[in-house]
DNA sequence: CTGGAGCGTCTTTTT
DNA sequence: GACGCTCCAG
């Protein structure tokens, strides 16, 4: 492939970011700067000149993402470009783990835990710890564990930091918590970073394996790693230094996950030889809109000086809408979208972001009763359904019989008579025996304490999963799905029930059964599945083919771009969020998310607030966003209920 | 001991 | 509007 090709069309600076290919590089690219580009060109010139695509780290920060860069490398390449890691840092450690664990004496089989079986799990363990839940809620418990996991803290690291009473009861709540994983073999999200980077400096060899494999290293959206992310890519880095990472500080919308925007700030002080390409020209939006954005994130005080421009001159005036209520903000949305697809804008061009996924439910209710379709940009919506969530967990008991998580999920549903008491003796027979829990289940007429009706359910239950687990290998997993689901009583009980909502419950399954079909007709294994199942993310299901306008929470719409967007739900309060307000550091956070939201926009953007709210309790006033009086008025047009 | 009804509480953003 | 908790009948 001529390497003209790979350089076409790109202006000087996207040129420099693609060609310099050895040494630290470190890319400040601006909303719309085409970055996505510069990724894939770097890519496929790299292969080009002849580095194999297997030792070529890309890291994303969705899968979708990752499968984007994939499809456009070959279809620039072709066969050629086959191997390339592109993947989420969340995959690309599981994929690791799963390799080295095992010969490292240590499990390669472990399940993700996701939040909601984290939160299960930490209530179990603050029960034990006698802790109020009242006061050490698991929520908070687990955000401090996160925390300590993003800055390489185990258990003991920890301890030595714990000073104050709610820490030292925090530590022992991480201890207890790291030991059930341990027990059920299963890592949380932050475990799969952490134990990566923990292996990697305890087992120097295998460092060395993967500093030798990946040559050549990316980073995508790195203002948003956090300190685990990045002590990651560095340690893979440090034998060669061929580390390119791309980013726009102005873009850093995930410092409550431990996001740290140091990282980008001081790339040039890690490495003292990088060259720094910026990329500010735009090529999504018009130069209104590119104003009326930066005049936002201008106030901010911690953040690099630069400003994006455009060929695009002019465009279209901001819409500010003044609502009277809620409803006559989603009713106004809806009748804008309505005249805009009578001027033939295409439904997928057109989204409405907002700051909480709360505030969707107005704007669904008003798009239904005028028909217009819409889909919600939150993937994670129908696999966190709880009979969604169900049905995975009987997948996870196939694959992993000492899932005890997963167990006492399905282990009562649908009801068998099987509740706290019966489980506990069933587990506690599991753990006395050394059996798995499929084992005891099977085991049930041995269980002192269970009474007839228990055991015979017990025993039938234990009977179907192992049944079924021993044909699970040689099908394809979709069969087994549905099979258990059957054999277990599962689907047998939503039918019996006959109600409106267990129909509702019976077409998700049938959905689900269906894209674990797809997944399945693309080669995947049972135990692909149930792993991708856990690190599928907002963007992941998004369709932009579909003909339905989109609708998510700004941090969903990250990398996204859209002809028509409407920022909804402009108030103090809302955006900045109240749990912002008072912070400044917080509020630069809502100012940028305000600026990822503006720079989604290609041609049109709308802002909407609205005079009165529908509160938690009761109806409240609402006051405009702080952040639009930073918006010079002459980009607005402003429009209220009574125009 | 289990399952279901009814009640109060809380809801920022997410890999 | 989802979920945990409490209370009571079987």
């Amino acid at each position: 492939m001529p390497e003209i090709d790979v350089l076409q069309g790109l202006n000087s600076k996207q040129a420099e970011a693609v060609t310099h290919t050895e040494g630290p590089l470190l890319i400040l690219a601006g909303a719309g700067s085409g970055k996505t580009t510069v990724l894939t060109r770097r890519v496929a010139y790299l292969i080009s000149r002849g580095v194999h695509p297997g030792s070529i780290l890309a890291i994303t920060f969705t899968n979708k993402a990752a499968n984007e860069l994939k499809t456009r490398i070959e279809a620039l390449l072709g066969e050629k470009a086959k191997g390339v890691w592109a993947m989420t840092f969340h995959s690309a450690c599981v994929r690791i783990l799963r390799t080295e664990l095992p010969g490292l004496g240590r499990s390669g089989r472990f399940t993700i835990m996701d939040s909601d079986d984290q939160v299960k799990l930490m209530r179990k363990v603050l029960k034990e710890l006698n802790l109020s839940e009242k006061q050490y809620t698991p929520s908070g418990v687990l955000k401090a564990i996160s925390a300590a996991k993003d800055n390489l803290m185990g258990p003991e690291e920890y301890a030595k930091t714990a000073l104050t009473f709610y820490e030292t009861k925090v530590q022992q709540a991480y201890e207890l918590y790291q030991r059930k994983l341990r027990e059920l073999d299963g890592m949380d999200f932050d475990d799969l970073l952490m134990e990566t980077v923990m292996m990697f400096r305890t087992h120097p060899q295998v460092l060395a394996k993967y500093q030798a494999k990946f040559a050549h290293i990316l980073v995508d959206e790195y203002q948003d790693t956090n300190r685990v992310q990045y002590e990651l890519t560095k340690l893979l880095a440090a034998a060669h230094h061929n580390i390119a990472v791309v980013g726009d500080d102005d873009q850093s919308i995930y410092t409550f996950r431990g996001a740290d925007i140091r990282n980008i700030l001081e790339f040039e002080e890690d490495y003292p030889r990088c060259r720094v390409v910026k990329l500010e020209q735009n090529y999504r939006s018009t130069q209104v809109i590119l104003d009326g954005a930066f005049n936002v994130v201008r106030n901010n005080a911690r953040r690099k000086e630069k400003r994006l421009w455009t060929a695009q001159e002019g465009g279209q005036p901001i819409t500010l809408y003044a609502a009277q209520s809620g409803e006559d903000e989603a009713r106004f949305v809806a009748g804008e979208i309505e005249n805009l697809a009578v001027q033939g804008v295409p439904l997928n061009a057109v989204a409405i972001l907002y700051r909480t996924n709360a505030q969707s439910r107005t704007f669904e209710e008003a798009f239904v009763e005028r028909g217009i379709p819409y889909s919600v940009l939150s993937g994670r919506r129908f696999y966190d359904r709880k009979h969604i969530r169900d049905a995975v967990a009987y997948l996870r008991l196939i694959l992993n019989a000492r899932d005890a998580v997963a167990f006492e999920r399905i282990v009562n549903e649908p009801p068998r008579g099987l509740g706290p008491a019966a489980v506990r003796k069933i587990t506690e027979y599991a753990a006395v025996s050394g059996v798995d829990l499929v084992q005891a289940l099977s085991a049930a007429s041995e269980i002192k304490g269970l009474n007839g009706p228990q055991r015979k359910a017990a025993a039938e239950l234990g009977t179907a999963i192992g049944g079924i687990a021993l044909k699970a290998l040689g099908q394809p997993p979709h069969i087994t799905l549905r099979d258990v689901l059957e054999a277990t009583g599962y689907i047998p009980h939503l039918d019996a029930q006959g109600t409106a909502e267990s129909q509702e419950r019976l077409d998700d399954l049938r959905e689900l059964l269906a894209s674990v079909r797809v997944f399945a007709e693309a080669g995947g294994g049972l135990e692909e599945y149930v792993e991708q199942y856990a690190l599928v993310s907002d963007q992941d299901t998004y369709d932009e083919t579909k003909d339905a306008c989109v609708m998510g929470t700004f941090h969903s719409a990250k990398g996204l771009e859209f002809d028509v967007v409407f920022l909804v739900g402009m108030e103090e309060g809302v955006l900045p969020h109240a749990r912002s307000i008072g912070e400044e550091h917080q509020i630069e956070e809502e100012r940028r998310l305000l600026y990822v939201g503006m720079t989604r926009a290609k041609r049109i953007l709308y802002m909407t607030f609205s005079w009165s709210r529908e509160m938690s309790l009761g109806l409240g006033r609402a006051r405009v966003s702080r952040f639009v009086s930073e918006i010079p008025r002459e980009l607005l047009d402003v429009k209220t209920w009574e125009d």
